[in-house]
DNA sequence: CATACGTCCTGGCTGC
DNA sequence: TGCAGCCAGGACGTAT
């Protein structure tokens, strides 16, 4: 379940890793991985031959900002393992398009030789020059990719980029608009965060955390919270992203970051799988219950 | 418009 | 030991 401290360490990865190897060829073994273009081979025809110059993050979405060299293909600049050398400014590349990716509940980026052992749930293949693989594995096949194609904005082709909220580090992700956007919902508090309408990024972990950072029992109702606790809660959310992304993203989940490495956070988690275990702060028994089909940890005391 | 719920999917775990 | 059934959850489509 990667969540946007996850994706972030896979974006920190891919930036340092892939930029100007041209991508030779690939393979896709899971046709419905593929959003757009409907046809995997379109999908693959569009990515041969170009390069990534630049990997972006929104919410959980990566995107990979492609060019292409006009005429001959050019050798790209030896990068070293440890000082990537920027692309070089070429007069003759344009545009070509970008390169989707949402990890959704399982999926793994990984920067490897092409000739690494196929994992049972490999599911796309880019092949880029000198023998390195960026290969997409998915063990629940929910994943998806596109290419966005130069004449069209992102958010028009990955229409999920169109309803997310602000990004949490951002300045438009204000208590203001917090309490404007939970004004008007009559759901528990829990379920108004896996909203990426409300702030992008969060899922049940973090949701989980923030909430216990901030005091605020789960199943509160929107319409509840007083301004003191969505004060907490705004800046909880800012925190526990911020020291997630530091311990490079959690020991949750089949988590990955694209040298196959798993994360740290997992173990200072204050509440996220360890119903029954004491609190951290007052020892008292965490509990889960569901709410909308989603497991919440929380401490009894400390969360009201 | 807000909300609720089923769906996609695989593998790990539980309990008989 | 075998196996059915449950559980994990991000986003989306559909119903209310």
């Amino acid at each position: 379940m990667p969540e946007l401290p996850e994706v972030e360490t896979v974006r920190q990865g891919l930036e340092r890793v892939t930029l100007n190897y041209v991508i030779e060829g690939g393979e896709v073994l899971l046709p419905r991985t593929i959003s757009h273009p409907i046809s995997a081979i379109d999908f693959l025809v569009a990515l041969k031959g170009v390069t990534i110059i630049k990997w972006h993050r929104r919410g959980k979405y990566l995107l990979a900002e492609l060019t292409r060299e006009v005429g001959e293909s050019r050798r790209a600049v030896e990068p070293t393992n440890f000082h990537p050398i920027p692309p070089s400014p070429h007069p003759l590349t344009h545009p070509a398009g970008w390169l989707g990716v949402h990890l959704r509940m399982t999926g793994q980026l990984l920067w490897l030789n092409r000739n690494e052992p196929l994992q049972k749930h490999a599911r796309v293949r880019l092949f880029f020059a000198e023998g390195w693989e960026l290969r997409f594995v998915d063990q629940r096949t929910f994943g998806k990719m596109w290419w966005v194609p130069p004449s069209e904005q992102p958010e028009d082709i990955i229409t999920g980029l169109k309803k997310l909220g602000p990004e949490p580090f951002s300045p438009e992700f204000t208590i203001a608009s917090l309490t404007e956007k939970l004004k008007n919902r009559r759901t528990a508090i829990k379920t108004a965060l896996l909203d990426q309408e409300l702030v992008a990024g969060l899922g049940n972990i973090y949701a989980d955390e923030a909430l216990f950072l901030s005091g605020v029992s789960p199943t509160t109702l929107c319409t509840e919270l007083n301004k003191k606790q969505i004060e907490r809660l705004h800046d909880a959310i800012v925190q526990v992203l911020k020291t997630a992304i530091n311990a490079g993203g959690t020991t949750f989940s089949n988590f990955l970051n694209v040298q196959g490495v798993n994360g740290n956070y997992g173990g200072v988690a204050w509440v996220y799988h360890r119903t029954g275990e004491p609190c951290r702060v007052c020892s008292t028994p965490l509990q889960r219950l569901k709410l909308a089909g989603r497991s919440s940890h929380f401490c009894p005391q400390c969360q009201k």
